[in-house]
DNA sequence: CTAACCGGAATGAACGTTCATTCCGTTTTA
DNA sequence: TAAAACGGAATGAACGTTCATTCCGGTTAG
């Protein structure tokens, strides 16, 4: 039962929270009612219909990590700065919305996405895109597929970050910088 | 409607493609019986109830991985060609199992496994767990925690996978190859 | 200042649908 | 021909969704 202040609010954050637990399919509409602390009905006076407020939650989220990804990006900086900040700003993002993280996770070709929902997880990963085409140019990335490039440190990364929320593994700053070249050197061309 | 000898086989190879394309949840038991062309009470003759069916095929499958990484593994060769062995036997055995990988992927925390079936995806990790515990004894892998040094390189796989299904990546040798030594980079201590 | 009124937000019992599971008549096997 | 296996209609529980009703803060009337 997440603290929230407008109605609106408390149903999102039952929602997500449930969603990250359960899942979509597992979680009805009452359970998010109760845990909302509002009746069944009024979830229908802010959204559309289940599949509506899955795909509402998504993108917002989707939008929030996108943002944090995305604010203070040091475009004139190396490319080794710009992986340390998209790498420091997915540990952020995590550590203030672990359950985003994992419903997004679970859920990014979950079937009842939209084409739009669909479109703005492009929209994050381009930001992965757009960091190892510029790096591959300068010769300081692998020259593997983009694609694989993004599946290999997003892939790396929610898998620890798995552990992380399962209690198995602490992110102190050590052991944080430590993946974090780990993920590094998987992906920057080695000479 | 894939080919099967047996009914149970029919089920199982019916069931695990559905799960693997929308979700144990989202899969109900008329359609496991429809693409089996059996009857939806046949199943039942087979499979307690939809739990266990699910909880047995993710065991079943489970296996087969863990066994396909064991067999013929160079216990006495190089940290590099354990490593070999096992990157070569995870695309073997997706390339012949690839909804079967997707299946486990997607629902190893599923709410409906049981301790059993948790105990058997463990198993599944512990083949890592040990190459990379004997691999940083000989100071050829980084002083990473175990469980984080499987989730860098199980989850890069996962994800370099979902690539694959989804057609965006085809691994042709010179690629995979390329792909493999990413991931060893990830794990391997540079010095 | 109080009391009656108003309108939209909120509610939750009830509805139709869909699901997992059961049951029993039919078919296959030995 | 007896027994086992099978199929799919039947069943009841649980789901998403609806809607008649209640609730409540603000406005108007006296």
């Amino acid at each position: 039962m997440p603290t929230a202040v407008t109605k609106r609010d408390s149903i999102v954050s039952s929602a997500l929270s449930l969603f990250a637990d359960r899942g979509f399919d597992a979680t009805t509409i009452p359970m998010i009612a109760t845990s909302a602390g509002v009746g069944a009905g009024t979830i229908y006076r802010y959204f559309e219909n289940k599949e509506v407020l899955g795909n509402t939650i998504f993108q917002e989220y989707v939008k929030k990590f996108t943002e944090t990804l995305e604010d203070g990006f040091p475009s004139d900086e190396s490319i080794r700065n710009q992986f340390h900040h998209i790498f420091k700003s997915m540990v952020r993002f995590t550590s203030t919305q672990h359950q985003a993280l994992y419903f997004i996770k679970t859920h990014s070709s979950a079937h009842f996405l939209t084409e739009e929902s669909h479109a703005s997880f492009q929209g994050l990963l381009n930001i992965l895109k757009n960091l190892f085409d510029s790096g591959k140019k300068k010769k300081k990335i692998k020259m593997l597929p983009t694609s694989a490039l993004i599946a290999i440190v997003y892939g790396s990364f929610l898998e620890v970050q798995r552990l992380v929320q399962i209690g198995e593994l602490e992110l102190e700053a050590q052991l944080l910088a430590e993946i974090e070249e780990s993920m590094w050197d998987a992906v920057r061309l080695i000479v």
